[in-house]
DNA sequence: TTGTGTTTTATTGCCTCC
DNA sequence: GGAGGCAATAAAACACAA
């Protein structure tokens, strides 16, 4: 892209225009903000202040033309570096940024009072004050990213805590599982007499009103014993390990607190139907739940069908 | 001194609003 | 259609290490 000078919107005798070298591609702009900026240019007040970080002195363009003895001599200094960029004043700046805190916001007004006590031009004042909004937003999005970062490596962190806890947790109730079957198992085949499942007749306490409409749960815990009285059948406990392997987090309700008068076993017991929620389960096809129908079957694989407990049955469902 | 990266000043083109 | 804002970009000025 061809260099071009700059120039200011000025349109009064030429004194606005900066002209660049045979070598640049020299163009008067006409600035949408020329007819504004050009009543600065207009006259004799100081529009653009060049300061010569070199030896610390300071030309100004035109405010020369204020004095007739310097005119030729300041008019060729500045033409001789017809494409520099002259940075602001340190002061300069330091009234903008000020004015920038007040408001970042510039409207017609405050810009041409800005440009009169810095003695620049509205048009400098003006980008002054886009850049100055590019760099806030540009700062601005900086932090926020921080903040969603921040956010992001909390919600992380508690994500990991709580797959843990949950291993944890799965974990305690295969062990405990395994206990109580094991001691049942050594108890024999004594009650092997008793009802299959009574669990599967128990009286609904509850229904609860949840996103799957269709699960009630139940708090009741006597039927603990007749259920591990069973369980040493190997098909039960491949069953139960199945469940367990594929609960789903979605069937997780409000877990039934452990009875602290009742001893590690007991609570092993509990926690065996009720590992952390027990659910009672209607007999219902769903295609949303594959489990509630791998449930039915598994009961009447297993249990028979059997028409005493077929009236709107309940199954009981172990999720964790 | 020089090469390189960063900051600042300024332009351009497009968009929205009145 | 003009004024003004913004994003993208150019380019000068500046900082700094080698």
């Amino acid at each position: 892209m061809a260099a071009r000078s700059f120039l200011y919107g000025g349109n009064s005798g030429g004194a606005a225009v900066a002209g660049g070298g045979s070598d640049t591609n020299s163009i008067l702009l006409t600035n949408k903000e020329a007819p504004l900026d050009s009543f600065f240019v207009v006259g004799s007040r100081s529009m653009v202040s060049f300061e010569d970080k070199r030896n610390g002195s300071r030309s100004s363009f035109f405010t020369t033309f204020d004095h007739e003895d310097n005119r030729d001599d300041e008019y060729d200094d500045y033409f001789h570096h017809p494409e520099k960029k002259r940075r602001l004043k340190a002061d300069q700046v330091q009234f903008l940024e000020k004015s920038f805190e007040t408001e970042n916001k510039l409207e017609p007004e405050r810009k041409i009072r800005l440009a009169k006590e810095l003695g620049l031009q509205p048009r400098q004042i003006a980008i002054w004050f886009q850049n100055r909004r590019a760099r806030w937003k540009t700062k601005q999005l900086e932090k926020d990213y921080d903040t969603l970062q921040q956010r992001y490596n909390q919600l992380q962190a508690n994500y990991d805590n709580l797959i843990q806890e949950k291993e944890k947790l799965k974990s305690k109730v295969l062990d405990l599982s395994e206990k109580l079957l094991q001691k049942e198992t050594k108890k024999g085949a004594s009650d092997s007499s008793s009802t299959k499942f009574p669990c599967l007749q128990i009286q609904q306490e509850s229904v609860v009103d949840c996103d799957d409409q269709y699960v009630s749960r139940t708090s009741n815990v006597e039927y603990v014993q007749d259920v591990v009285s069973d369980s040493s059948s190997p098909k039960y406990i491949d069953r139960v390990q199945c469940l367990l392997e594929r609960s789903d987090s979605s069937y997780l309700f409000k877990q039934d607190q452990s009875d602290e008068s009742l001893d590690e076993e007991d609570n092993a017991r509990k926690m065996f139907v009720t590992p952390v929620n027990s659910c009672m389960l209607p007999k219902i096809k769903n295609d949303d739940h594959p489990e509630l129908d791998y449930v039915n079957s598994w009961y009447l694989e297993y249990h028979g069908h059997d028409h005493d407990h077929d009236q709107d049955r309940s199954f009981c469902f172990w999720s964790y």
